[in-house]
DNA sequence: TAAAAGTATACCCTGAAAGACATTATGTCA
DNA sequence: TGACATAATGTCTTTCAGGGTATACTTTTA
């Protein structure tokens, strides 16, 4: 399932696997936007400290953008108690 | 209409109009999450350094989660022009 | 139109990102 | 298992974010 983005962490994992699906090696995406194998480490391990323009070259090397939406309940699914 | 969030500025843009949309001040989104007023305006304005950990507690203070999709191909409006 | 509220800038300080370069895991596959 | 690709860490340097605090500018409203 897709998780929610809330955090660098999430953030990070969601961008792994855009990479990992277009099959697509770090240092390969880093190189397509004059990015550092290891900077592109760094962001999908969740640094919190991350610069936005660094997260847009990111996003732009896999051709993907962003998109703000309400943040949803959690789930909820089956435990059966609802308040 | 929502803009593609593709860069610091459109983000930028797109919180602002959040913000607004539910009637708070940027001291008040700050204090609730422990910013200074004048990070969530450069944060408005497209600062491209913004961090993320900044970002996504200003999300937090508006109740928003982040989203990523396929970027999609420019409108190509009333053009005329398909090919 | 004056006062208040909201937003943009500025300065100092501390901490850390990312580039450049290097090295050490960790996979992956013949 | 050995060679090669991929990913994670590390150091040094330069640059800048954000907290704290203050102030100017702009918009709202009484």
């Amino acid at each position: 399932m897709i998780p929610k983005i809330t955090s660098p962490e999430t953030l990070g994992q969601a961008l792994r696997a855009e990479r990992k699906h277009k099959g697509m090696s770090q240092k390969a995406v880093g190189h397509s936007v004059g990015m550092e194998q290891h900077t592109i480490s760094k962001i999908e391990k969740g640094n919190p400290g991350t610069e936005l323009n660094t997260l847009f070259r990111l996003l732009a090397a896999l051709d993907l953008e962003l998109n703000i939406q309400p943040r949803q309940k959690p789930a909820m699914e089956s435990t059966g108690d609802n308040w």
